[in-house]
Parts: C-alpha cells; sequence; structure tokens
DNA sequence: TCGCCTACCGAAAACGTTTTCGTGTTGAAA
DNA sequence: TTTCAACACGAAAACGTTTTCGGTAGGCGA
C-alpha cells in the first residue's frame, strides 16, 4: 500500500528544496530546465496530484458548493442536482449534498456544517417547515459571512440573494386556461396547503384563469392536501362528486392519484374527465392515460443556479445587484387533456 | 458582514495565546477556570466554529465520504444516496456526489478528484461503459492508496473490497416462480445487453426458473434492450406475438413501456398479459395498472453501504477481510399479476 | 580586480487547527 | 532560605500547499 506522495516527499528524494518541486511542477522559469524535468519525471511516476484540502485551506476556496434540498427521492430535484452538478463539474467544481427532509432543524445543522469552511457557496430549496415557520436565520448569517446563496424553486421574499424560479402563477393559469380552450368548464383544483409557496402561486394561477374567463369560482372543487401521504380519500371525495369534467393538479402526484381514484370510481380518464398536472416527471410520461403537464425543467434550473452561483464565486468586484432568473416552463400535452 | 473568526482573531482579541484559546474551547484542565470563562464567553458571541477544512488537513480526515454512481434521475439511486446520506448524517460525516453519466471516462475523473484528499472513502456503483470495458485500474489505485471502498448493485469480482449487493439472480428467480405458481407459461424476458452485471444475474433467474419447472426455454421470447430511450419498437414486437401470458422486465422502464406497448395493441393488462418488474420505483406503484415488481430497498442498501465504509474507516485494527452484504429483495404483488 | 546582472534555488510565512513540550510563577514543605 | 510540585500558559511543530523574498554562484564588462 503506497501511501499518497507529497512535496515534501518529493523533495527529500530528489535533495532539493519544497519550494523548489513545487516551481518546478508549476513550470516556473525561476527554476532550470534539468531540475524541472527531473521533479517532473520523478512525481509522474509516483503520480503525485496536489493534496486539494492543503489548496482549500491556502487558497481560502474548496472548489465546491454545498446543495441542500428537501428530499432527493423526488424526481425534479433529481433533475435539479444533476443540472447543478453537469455545470459544476465543467467548471471545476464539485458538489456535496445535504438533504433536510423537510425539517428545519436539520436545514440549519446542515448549513451550519457545511458553511465552516467546507464550501464555497449554497444552492438550496427551502424545506416546508422551513417556510412555514418562515425563520430565516441561518440563511442571512451564512450570507452575511459572505458565503454566496442561490435559492430555486422554493425561495422566499424575505431573503436577498441570487434566485432561480419558474413564473409559478402564470404556468398554472396557462394549463388552466388550455383546459378552458379546449372546452372544459367546471375544473377542480387540487392543492398543498398554503405555506408551501409554490402550491400558493399556483393556486393563484388558477383562480386568475377562471376569473379572466368569467368561471364561477367554486371553493368546494378546491382541495388543499397537507400530508402527501394519505391523500387518496380527500381526492377520491372531490372526483365522486361528479361535477367536474377537469381537474388541475399542482404536482405529479396529486394528479396520478386522481388518476387512480377515477378508476376506483369507474370514471373513465380521459372521456370523463381531463386531468393536468405539474412538474414533468416520470411518472405523468409512463402513466396511462400519460399525463398532460406543466414542464418545469430542473436541469435548466440546476445549472442556472450553478452558473449564478459560480459566477459570483469568481467575480472580484463585488457587485451587489442580486438576480431572480425566471425559467420558462413548458406544456406537455399528452392523453390526459383531449379536445372536447 | 463579519467574516468567520478564527482562533488567532480570539486570542489577539483577549491578549493571550492561540494555544491558550484552543485549549479553552476544548475544555482542558491546564486552562485555569477564569481564562477558560472568558474565553468561551467571547467564542460564544462571536460564534466561533472551528474550521473544518484546517481540521482535515490536520487530522487527515475529512469527515466526508464520496459517492459515485451512474446517474441521479433514477428512482433506485436515488433511494440509495438517501440511505446513504441518512446513516453518514448520523455519524457526522457528509457525503459528495459525482455522476459518471454511465461514462468510464468520467468515472476516472471523478474519482481522481476526490481521491487527493476531499474524502475519506467511496460508495460507488460502476457505470455501464466501466462494465463493458473491465477496466477498474482508477479503483484499485484508491483502493492501493488506502482509501476503503463500498461497491454496491453494479459490482465487480475483479476488485476485491466490500460490497453491498441483492441476490439479483434468485430475485429474479423467484418472481418469475411466481408467475409460474400462478399459472403462467409462456413468460417472455425483457432484459439489458449482457455486459451489465445486473441484468445477466437477473436473465440467469429467469432462465433458472423455466428450467426448474420442466418450460421450455424460447430465444424468440427474450429480448435484450441496448438502448433505453429506443426500446419501445422492439417491446411492441416481442408483445404483438402473442404467444406469451406474462412478461418479466429487469426493470421497470421496460416493465411499463412493455404496458404502453400492449395497450397500443389493444391488449388488456392484466387479463391478457401479465407483467412482473424489478425495482420498486415510483412508476410500478403508480401505473395504472399498479405493477408488480421485485423490491430492492435502496435505503437499506444504502444505509448498509455507509454502514460499512464508516465503520472500516473508524477500526483502527486494519483487518482485511472484505464482506459482501447481501440485502434481502421482496415481491411485492401488485395489479399487475393476478392469478390466473 | 571589482562590481553587477542573471540564473537558480532555498527559507519562511501563510492558511487554521491541535498537541506536545517547555517555562515561569506561586505556594508550601524542608 | 532553598527546593519542588502544581498550576497556568505560551512556543512551536505539524498537516501540504504556494509564493515572496533573499541569497549564492557564475559570468561578463569595465
Amino acid at each position: 500500500m503506497k501511501r499518497k506522495v507529497t512535496l515534501k516527499q518529493i523533495a527529500k528524494e530528489l535533495d532539493v528544496s519544497i519550494s523548489t518541486v513545487s516551481k518546478s511542477l508549476r513550470d516556473s522559469s525561476e527554476i532550470s530546465e534539468d531540475t524541472r524535468q527531473k521533479v517532473q519525471a520523478f512525481a509522474k511516476l509516483y503520480n503525485y496530484k496536489p493534496n486539494l484540502i492543503a489548496l482549500s485551506l491556502k487558497n481560502k476556496k474548496t472548489k465546491t458548493i454545498g446543495i441542500i434540498i428537501p428530499e432527493i427521492v423526488h424526481h425534479f430535484f433529481a433533475t435539479v442536482i444533476s443540472g447543478i452538478e453537469t455545470v459544476a463539474n465543467e467548471r471545476g467544481y464539485n458538489v456535496m449534498v445535504c438533504l433536510s427532509n423537510e425539517s428545519f432543524d436539520k436545514e440549519v445543522i446542515n448549513m451550519e456544517m457545511l458553511a465552516n469552511g467546507s464550501i464555497d457557496g449554497f444552492i438550496m430549496s427551502l424545506s416546508k417547515e422551513t417556510q412555514a415557520k418562515k425563520d430565516f436565520h441561518h440563511i442571512s448569517e451564512v450570507i452575511n459571512q459572505g458565503m454566496p446563496v442561490v435559492m430555486f424553486d422554493r425561495v422566499t421574499n424575505d431573503i436577498l440573494c441570487d434566485k432561480v424560479i419558474i413564473d409559478d402563477s402564470l404556468a398554472a393559469f396557462n394549463a388552466v386556461q388550455s383546459l378552458i380552450d379546449k372546452g372544459y368548464k367546471k375544473i377542480a383544483l387540487i392543492t398543498t396547503v398554503d405555506y408551501v409557496s409554490v402550491g400558493k402561486l399556483r393556486t393563484e394561477g388558477y383562480l386568475q384563469a377562471l376569473r379572466n374567463n368569467d368561471i364561477e369560482v367554486d371553493p368546494s372543487l378546491m382541495i388543499k392536501i397537507e400530508d402527501i401521504d394519505h391523500c387518496s380519500d380527500q381526492i377520491e371525495a372531490l372526483i365522486a362528486k361528479q361535477a367536474i369534467d377537469a381537474v388541475f393538479a399542482v404536482n405529479e402526484l396529486f394528479a396520478v392519484t386522481a388518476i387512480k381514484a377515477a378508476k376506483h370510481l369507474q370514471i373513465q380518464i380521459p372521456q370523463d374527465l381531463a386531468i393536468i398536472g405539474f412538474t414533468d416527471g416520470i411518472i405523468s410520461k409512463y402513466s396511462s392515460p400519460s399525463i398532460t403537464t406543466v414542464s418545469q425543467n430542473g436541469i435548466k434550473m440546476g445549472g442556472k443556479a450553478a452558473t449564478m452561483l459560480i459566477d459570483r464565486l469568481e467575480a472580484n468586484d463585488e457587485e451587489e445587484s442580486y438576480k431572480t432568473e425566471v425559467i420558462e416552463t413548458e406544456l406537455v400535452s399528452r392523453e390526459s387533456t383531449p379536445e372536447l
């Protein structure tokens, strides 16, 4: 077992100083051609690679970015990570991933952990609990220490920083409008509780679309799901009313659960009931029938977030202007929403 | 913007030495009660937290584990990461995630990157290209440098290290046997090309089950998919033969694609054709009909891998015995495989 | 011969810790 | 008064780099 070789060892072996070795490897003109070659050959032979931790300490830069997200077993977040990782890699950065599991405490702990030198900046999406509590002190703290933060998707106006979002409200509006354009009139809504920022915004888009088309808003056709794991009864009750011809669900899981509920009630999808979802995940694509949905393009969001973060990290002038990038969404038409 | 405070700054401010500060914060008995309190109060006030990079350099331990997987937008791998992260966090470790995107070169680059001091050990699953090439020098290299590696799912016998796998062959055998027990006789196979280790093993299980029940193996009922993104034609052709009453697919995507193909051909699932898949992902659960599948329990695999790695990292005696843990699988019965 | 320039190389500081060892002071015992 | 232990603290090394600043030699011109 040969341990990693260091500059010191090479220096000792070749009977020169550490500085000479370092300079030789960096092709400094201070060093004679002779010694340079000798050192480089030796380094290559022993497969010398500089220790990144030492470099991090010296340069006060880790070339690592921290990601804090609510969960990873979730198609959208996985695509975002993928987008971040791709851009980060291209620009010589690595990523550390921490999961908050929707818990405020874990989010705080993870941030404090990573903030102590391990990373150069954060990319994060708020946990539900954090959004409910509206407590963002941990975030403003790291920003105060000079560490850049980019928030995506689940963001807050209480923190000034770069952000990458979609226009949730507009996307929802467009989705519902497309239903109306196709002739649907009684459109139900399955959404989240209000403190989830994106859920609230999508609800607003839904309402706006109805109003714009002079369709009466019927509160009994709108349900708010608290616990995603036990939502089927609630959804089935909604659909059982039969007073509806379409459903707009603010995420994929609600949409597919609606399909299941409809089948259970012997309601034909899409003949008797159209369904439109949010988040272009794997479920929508492979469901039967496949589900029309608003595509968020997580890859692009992640890539943009990484670009913004790294740009800021590598900018020498401390420009203070924070930007909010809006990534365009796309309505992906599939089998669940035919023309009436 | 207040930068992070260091020992040196505290020392200067309180007019004591760095050592005194360090010892005070670690409650050393060498320091008088007085100074200890003074230092601790000051440190708390300025929210001092030791710099982890400096500690890493000093201790030659980063308390970070590196994960290298083929992709992250994949339910199984996401669950494994989740399992790793949970255990890692409990034991005070962070995780760095790198994606190989099924590319050999990226796998090598990522490993070399992380191996230069950034992490204490690896948890990885081989890329397809690596498995095809059978070139594992990058892995044996880091192991030679004394860095522990735990491989999971896509492993190889050419490398000696800890491993976490499922019994792919047995699980496939049981899945096919369950079909046979239910009365199915003409069972087709949708599998991957042979160099994907798990695909090959699952194929073997399928064959074994047929043989054990004296069912003739019909090569025309077995297809091997090279490109997962363009498999629908191949699968539809298989199903169109109508000579089959059940399909065993070695992953979720093949299974759901088979359902789609069947619908397209007006073949009823599960009345005319039963389907069983592998990997208990989100698709199988929410598909209509829901798909019977072999559950791999990625959380458990990831957790076990992390436990093995950290145990080895923290073991002071260098015991050389590598273990291969087999995580039990479970056949999750759903709508796609009724009794005949 | 003297001085100076150039080419080459080494010492040391710095990044932020922890820890070993040394040192000075104090009080009490001899 | 001397001696010695106990106590409290500081100096310095170490982890592995990079970089600045000096320094030494040789060669060359005057």
